[in-house]
DNA sequence: TTATAATTCAAACATACGTTTGACCAAGAA
DNA sequence: TTCTTGGTCAAACGTATGTTTGAATTATAA
């Protein structure tokens, strides 16, 4: 069975990959991790690439698959609120199925390679991404039909920005990093994040003054 | 004279590890390209590690000062509004001195060694900004006397994830990202980061709806 | 000039990397 | 049994890396 192989070495590469990043992980320190030959590697994957893929993609085309799932629910019973669409985006991939560990270890993995500049993981990224980037923005226009849908396009990755962020930090890793949300409490940092998130994605368009009970008069 | 050579190096490291990151230039490709010869590097820095030190210290340094200065000058004329403080630590990481050239590039080299997992940078990212931090964090507390200084922590670091995730993105590096902002249009990119963030620092706390104009009601 | 320090250079060093190879082992088919 | 197939293994390959060295070169100063 190659099934044991393969996914001791897919399970280490993820645990490895999400501390100190892909190029940071030899596939000697892999396979010493994984308990298994170095060549299983290559002769398993074909190359260190193909298990980045591999290992991203397992975890990602259900969070995936969850977004769409979601965003189709909530649309299905009429017009979404720009905070369904967000806990739709948000939601599935702080919810991760499995245990904590296993989470963080992806949220980590996933914000990692998010960043970094290889060609091949922006491509893949592209790829992975193409469907959930298409139904979502067309979502929040939907939800927010008085903007600008490039406004909202802007807005859309400003959240995405802050939503890669957290899951990078939130994770012990960074001691002095401030404000990173509680892992563990990943319905706290949900509502959180949706909850700035809405307020950031309704704001008016420029020129109109915010109005708020909080709302700060310019000096 | 050693400014010759010490900053050829520091300009080609900037150029470089903005495009491909840290662990993707060899000194190699760093000296080729700046055109000195390869134990240079060593004779002015004496590491790979200090290279990167310097040419991050070198813009951030301005940077931040500038930061603290824009606020202490807001925080004289009175209490600084959430636009103001946001502008102050937004806005001049957006408008670095400079051509174009380098202040894009410099904007890369910075969101990217952000994210990158070595633990150096992360150490060098905690020396480097600790009085910013603090002093934001203070300013937006009270600027937002209504909300707890958690939330107000939280909802900071969404903002620093959204600042870093434009800077990333705003580069032509990733052609299919959506949303991306045009890097030239710095004043716009400011506004629209401006609007967006202050709406999402004022938001209610959980359990306060929000009221505006372009709020759906929930279906 | 000569002496002294600062800087550059080509070359080598030691190590680490991803990848490949070919022998070896286990199990199912003839 | 014998052959074949799928998988594992230790070892090596070729290359790239950061770093060091020691001689050559250039600048500074007496």
């Amino acid at each position: 069975m190659d099934r044991g192989t393969k996914d001791l070495i897919l399970d280490a590469a993820e645990a490895l990959f999400s501390k100190k990043g892909v190029e940071g992980v030899s596939l000697r320190a892999l396979t010493g991790e994984a308990g298994v030959n170095l060549a299983a590697v290559h002769y398993h994957f074909g190359s260190k690439e193909r298990v980045v893929k591999a290992v991203f993609g397992r975890r990602i085309r259900p969070v995936n698959r969850m977004r769409i799932q979601m965003l189709d629910a909530v649309q299905q019973r009429g017009s979404a609120s720009v905070e369904e669409v967000l806990t739709a985006l948000i939601g599935p991939v702080l919810q991760l199925a499995g245990d904590s560990t296993h989470k963080k270890r992806f949220m980590m993995l996933c914000a990692r390679l998010y960043t970094e500049p290889a060609e091949y993981l922006q491509r893949l990224f592209a790829e992975e991404f193409a469907e959930v980037i298409e139904r979502f923005e067309q979502a929040f226009c939907a939800a927010l039909p008085s903007l600008p849908a490039a406004v909202v396009r802007h807005r859309m990755h400003f959240v995405v920005g802050a939503m890669v962020h957290t899951l990078l930090n939130s994770a012990p890793l960074k001691e002095g990093a401030p404000g990173a949300c509680d892992p563990a409490d990943t319905d706290g940092t949900l509502k959180a994040l949706v909850r700035f998130a809405a307020a950031g994605m309704r704001a008016p368009e420029d020129g109109t003054p915010l109005t708020h009970q909080v709302a700060n008069a310019e000096g």
